[in-house]
DNA sequence: CGAAAAATTGTTATCGTTAACATTCCTAAC
DNA sequence: GTTAGGAATGTTAACGATAACAATTTTTCG
């Protein structure tokens, strides 16, 4: 047995009101007598009557929701992002709808356009950037949904930034292995080629740079930049193999900065393999600190970034934007990076 | 400068045609001659119009979208699901809306509200059960919008179940340890005044049983059940005090079988902690197989859950009861988990 | 050539809700 | 007793899109 979903109207039928009546009583606002009320509700409950949000959304004109979409759900770093996000949303009364796209430019237009579609109010991005994604991108912003991007290239006068300090942290982790030094420093996670787009390894070559080590373009490897049809995605296995590769040099690096904690891992699974000790054959540094990360073993020494503020600040710009009307200026916020020293790179902490 | 969204009128106006054949062009539908298309596409184009998916959605009665409301979403358990269930949404033509639902039963109705206002055709749940979330599902489903359940309680004759088989995996946990000789098994991560709900830990009672052990209460540990206003969440801080916990026993158990691996490592941690190996003084049996389990030292044994195979099948039956307006049958979908040896129960491998 | 079929466009009504305004009744104040 | 203004409810017209049907023109083909 069907029950078709009850409406406005029929619930004022029954109870013999219009529907104006009851959706005051359900909307709480404006006059309505201690009696209708009771009879209303009665009925509602009866009814199982449940606000329609297209009809209601439409209507209003804003929907109380905004999106968020994720291009690697199983990395920890977007997780906590999420659950920062939602808590700030929702501490405003707003909803929040998150979208994943995996793999390609594709899905992240999808997404984008889902979210759109249902007119949410506002939409944070922390997927890696592409050049179609951004077209589609550009084309919602500047049909006025506020939006603001996490950790990720996008530029446009009305879209809010925020983002660790990848620079910076780069920079960081190289200079700790120099410190304890190291010369032959290798890096896995992205190739020279691909412009030096990303910013942690924009990081090791400064550190190189400054400690006038010569970059080696043999010790830094990753997976090809990818066409925009696979954004280039940053796992374990690309870790493994990149240090498979570097292992097989004949100078071989003795020291290994990874793109994030996933590469590092996979690396370590590599270097285990080759039965070479860490940290005294070849250190290793990661890129997020992700739970697991202190459970490797040895302990990864890793830069964390803050994952849950990013999240905080990204909502509260995004509500920012939304809640006033008009144009704000453009906010770019970089939060600092902390070095975690564990036993990947020193002995015995 | 804000320009306000295009509507399908405005496009018709600039063009010189209806607001019908403009819907025509944009959907594809029905007979629009080339001219007048390349029209309709041009001013499409130029006024950056995007179709309002409220309206839309509101006038065909039908959103392709599902939504998945998930617990926790730290855990790759959810991680993979929600992969999964995008997945097979997406090749059928249907987005994918995911809601978090943490700590309370508040917040679970949160999610189903939003879900359920916004539409979606139908929910995928994947939160721990509790009393008041279940009624205002019920209320959903009694309402006509699909729903099915993942490794999670709701009896309704309308609703599927898919869940991993945790009640053998439990016994097959248990078993495994049983056949290496011991006989105090300590589990941590409920409490048998919680009724035993827990399935895994009823096949670990089973286990017991079975091999007439006695079941000794001190040795099952973990956070009270609790009240509807904090769903019982597994942690590794639980994990760790727990064992703490088995640990200050007179007569400590000599195996673990934990709830799950986040358990588990939290428990591996307080027994490192106090200088016992693992798993000479004691071995560790987790749940769930995540990524991690495989690099902790030692590595962990577990149970593994086919993740993506339950997001999957919850796809399919939750599709299929969407395309099927009428009432199917109740499915009921219980999966082989598979026990996973590694080194926290057996010296090298 | 003429009729049926196909192609093109338009009209109307409606999805369920609510903003804005209108109406009625009641109470309180002078 | 009149009047002002709350209190309670109703009416109307949208929000933007489309299903269903109607109207007109063009094509097809016996």
């Amino acid at each position: 047995m069907k029950k078709k979903q009850a409406t406005l109207s029929e619930i004022a039928e029954t109870v013999g009101v219009t529907s104006m009546t009851v959706s005051r009583v359900v909307n709480k606002s404006g006059y309505v007598s201690d009696e209708t009320r009771t009879k209303v509700l009665r009925a509602v409950k009866e009814m199982n009557y449940r606000q329609n949000g297209l009809a209601r959304n439409l209507r209003r004109q804003r929907t109380e929701t905004i999106g968020l979409v994720l291009g690697d759900i199983s990395n920890p770093y977007s997780t906590e992002l999420a659950r920062a996000v939602r808590e700030t949303a929702l501490a405003k009364g707003f909803n929040l709808f998150i979208c994943i796209s995996e793999q390609s430019a594709k899905e992240d237009i999808t997404a984008f356009e889902s979210l759109a579609n249902h007119s949410v109010d506002g939409i944070i991005v922390a997927t890696r950037a592409n050049a179609e994604g951004n077209d589609y991108l550009r084309g919602i912003v500047d049909s006025n949904i506020p939006v603001v991007v996490v950790g990720r290239d996008f530029q446009h006068e009305m879209v809010d930034f925020v983002s660790a300090d990848n620079l910076s942290g780069g920079f960081e982790a190289t200079q700790h292995l120099i410190d304890l030094g190291h010369t032959r420093i290798g890096f896995i996670g992205a190739t020279l080629s691909g412009g030096a787009s990303l910013k942690r390894l924009q990081g090791y070559l400064q550190a190189l740079e400054q400690h006038d080590i010569e970059v080696d373009e043999r010790l830094i490897t990753g997976r090809k930049q990818a066409i925009s049809e696979v954004p280039g995605y940053s796992t374990e296995k690309m870790g493994y193999e990149g240090m498979k590769r570097l292992l097989s040099l004949p100078k071989r690096p003795t020291a290994i900065f990874a793109r994030n904690d996933f590469t590092a891992i996979g690396a370590m699974t590599a270097i285990n393999e080759a039965g070479l000790k860490i940290p005294e054959d070849i250190a290793i540094v990661g890129f997020d600190d992700i739970p697991m990360a202190v459970h490797t073993s040895p302990p990864l020494t890793t830069v964390r970034q803050p994952m849950r503020l990013q999240g905080q600040i990204a909502a509260e710009m995004l509500l920012q934007r939304i809640e006033n009307e008009e144009g704000l200026e453009r906010i770019e916020r970089v939060l600092n990076c902390e070095l975690i020293i564990r036993n990947s790179t020193v002995l015995s902490s």
